[in-house]
DNA sequence: CCCGAAGTGAACCGATGCGTTTACATTCCG
DNA sequence: CGGAATGTAAACGCATCGGTTCACTTCGGG
């Protein structure tokens, strides 16, 4: 209800302004972010945020708010329940390894790291809205194929845990420690492939 | 030569200061510690400080430097390359385990993170000094078992990798994301043989 | 015991950055 | 058109924090 579009209290302006906020919060993170580089960068003035937020630290928590309703609306991406296993799992593999390594991917796990103090809920919030959600479908497939006998798994969490950790084998390393940024197809599907290898070694019906 | 302790210049509370500024940057990172905690914590004035170090940037990066030469140190941690394969997996995932999740490892990896911008060598110096050394350790392990014919294993970079990153299933989304801190011998116990049985149902010889 | 080196504590400087204010412009809508 | 709501630009107050200075005290070796 309301006015149509949930624009509330909102000016013409809020749009750019989470926009701006949002580009400028996600590369720099809150400490670094300077609210005179938002307003530039939303191309609005200063006075305009702040008639939109009380402070710094609320616009922050609605450009959290905002992102992790973007993920969480484009989450859920179909998994095929009825697909061959080792299709499944290659396409779950490439899937998570493509948001890993995305810019976007980097960024929020960067922030998510570095602001766990100052935001408690931060990182539980993006995780619950977009990796829970992947992580909970895997495991429910998990469980049809246990039951159709394609899969022989006895610790369901632990196995969605297993594979998700071997999808980043390499890679994460390479990213946090080496600030490795950019990844070859060629080594995505290695690490991919081989994530599905091992996984089905342990799990796959003989 | 020199003068018998490698003091050189070094006033006689340049320990205290570095212990005190060990303790403030590991627990509030590089921008949100304060120099002036530093001074108190360390129980000296600012002006001794700053005239040890020129600045607060150079006084973190010698803080890091030593920390990752005492990591350097201790992780020459031996690895009896005779034991048996499945025991030498659960001590090294343990071991590994313990690290992970000790507060040291914690505070230093989200250190890692939130200071990759302004400090580039600062994670991959900690990564060569420390995790390294063992994943070294592990891939030459893998190329001695392999000969011998209790592994087999074609991409040993990879199979490194992908033990290390089993062993951190479960344990590291629920420190990253839900901010546990603590963790049971149980649950630790539970991702460790799950890392080697899994690795083995893969590597293992049949 | 003496003297220079090391350390102290507190005030101070300058930059940065959040948030406010004010005087003025633009936009929207009846 | 006309007035109210919305937005602008720039200056300002104020707190924080890195780094400096200075007058003074403590320490330690000859």
């Amino acid at each position: 209800m309301a006015d149509g579009s949930d624009q509330r209290k909102r000016g013409r302006k809020f749009d750019q302004v989470r926009d701006g906020a949002r580009e400028v919060f996600l590369s720099a993170g809150f400490e670094g972010a300077n609210v005179d580089d938002i307003a530039r960068v939303a191309g609005v003035s200063k006075a305009t945020i702040y008639s939109y937020f009380p402070d710094k630290r609320l616009m922050f928590m609605e450009v959290v708010r905002f992102e992790c309703q973007r993920q969480s609306d484009s989450a859920i991406a179909a998994i095929d329940m009825a697909a061959p296993v080792r299709d499944l799992l290659l396409y779950a593999a490439r899937t998570m390894l493509a948001f890993m390594t995305s810019d976007f991917g980097q960024r929020i796990f960067r922030i998510c790291v570095a602001e766990s103090e100052r935001f408690p809920e931060l990182a539980q919030n993006f995780y619950d809205s977009g990796p829970a959600v992947v992580r909970n479908r895997l495991t429910e497939f998990f469980a049809e194929a246990t039951a159709r006998g394609d899969l022989v798994i006895d610790d369901l969490d632990l196995a969605a845990d297993q594979f998700h950790a071997l999808c980043k084998a390499d890679i994460f390393d390479r990213m946090v420690f080496a600030q490795s940024q950019t990844f070859t197809p060629a080594e995505m599907t290695r690490v991919a492939e081989g994530a599905v290898a091992t996984f089905l070694a342990r799990y796959g019906a003989r």
